[in-house]
DNA sequence: ACAATTCGGATATTGAATATCCGCTATAGC
DNA sequence: GCTATAGCGGATATTCAATATCCGAATTGT
């Protein structure tokens, strides 16, 4: 089991995007060549993340994308769901009902302890996804980043937008 | 993101063999009749339980799986990983080192802080599985399922085991 | 000893999900 | 209005999970 590449991208791309000067756009051309990522690919991960409602893009020259909320508003769950969707990890197919000592009769009642199982930690994780907002990962890398390589970014990204 | 449904069989056939008498030996093929799963993918995850010590096999007539550990010693999180594996969710691919604004002379150290939220949450969700072990499930499902059932279930696995 | 039965591993085949690419349409500035 | 530039959605390859099949090795009961 593992995330899509594009969980990691879409994560970065919505850390960069909270730096963009507001009112400004930021292309996805310029985030795919800051990444060192497959452009027509990484599209495909802010088209997601439009539809969910956490960026929202511009057509045309001075076009791109720009976050739809304040960072604090957008969980680091809102961005994982928005690529990989909002299913649970385990997917119970009702394996118990085939049970030949089952009376079909009398289909077992509420979910499948395992599955119980599964879901609360299920729940545990996208807890803690939905603990960290994108203004505290910006308080992060603020406080971890050398002062040069920030400022170097935000230049870079201010000569795009 | 989805886990393989070879979890969710490992899981029910751990249970199951939870109740297997001591010293018995419970066959593939049953255990693939009574969840209603082909039996040779089956074998795979009962391999994969095997290789991580949670159940030994045993050849010949009369043989079969049993559990190789008492059922309060095997938590969800040993089943789970037996056949998923042992590595994160995530997989931190350092796309941050592709940004051109950072000097290739002077790496970033440390792991990246997107990366640090996301095992974050992967640890919370194995410390979930790792707090429940066969015998609490065990448990619950004594309480839970109807004694005719549990008494059909029982002697339908003696009278194969 | 023999034969039936079981796990163990290796090997195809199918099908879905992932990663990738390309053409279409709409916008903004000249 | 024209052109360059941007996002959007559909079409394509490639990878991986899911399934079936086979044979070998080991073991128990007759």
């Amino acid at each position: 089991m593992q995330l899509r590449n594009q969980v990691e991208w879409a994560l970065h791309c919505s850390a960069v995007l909270a730096g963009v000067p507001p009112g400004r756009f930021l292309p996805a051309r310029a985030l795919a060549e800051f990444h060192g990522v497959p452009q027509a690919y990484l599209s495909k991960a802010l088209q997601a993340l439009a539809r969910a409602g956490i960026v929202e893009g511009t057509l045309g020259p001075a076009g791109g994308y720009r976050l739809a909320k304040p960072p604090a508003a957008i969980s680091f769950l809102d961005v994982v769901e928005a690529v990989e969707g909002r299913a649970s990890t385990f997917a119970c197919a009702e394996i118990r009902r085939n049970n030949p000592c089952a009376s079909p009769a009398h289909p077992p009642t509420g979910p499948c302890a395992i599955a119980r199982v599964m879901w609360e930690a299920d729940e545990a994780w996208r807890a803690r996804l939905a603990a960290v907002s994108l203004a505290d990962l910006g308080a992060t890398l603020a406080a971890e980043l050398p002062a040069e390589l920030r400022d170097g970014i935000a230049a870079w990204v201010a000569d795009r937008t």
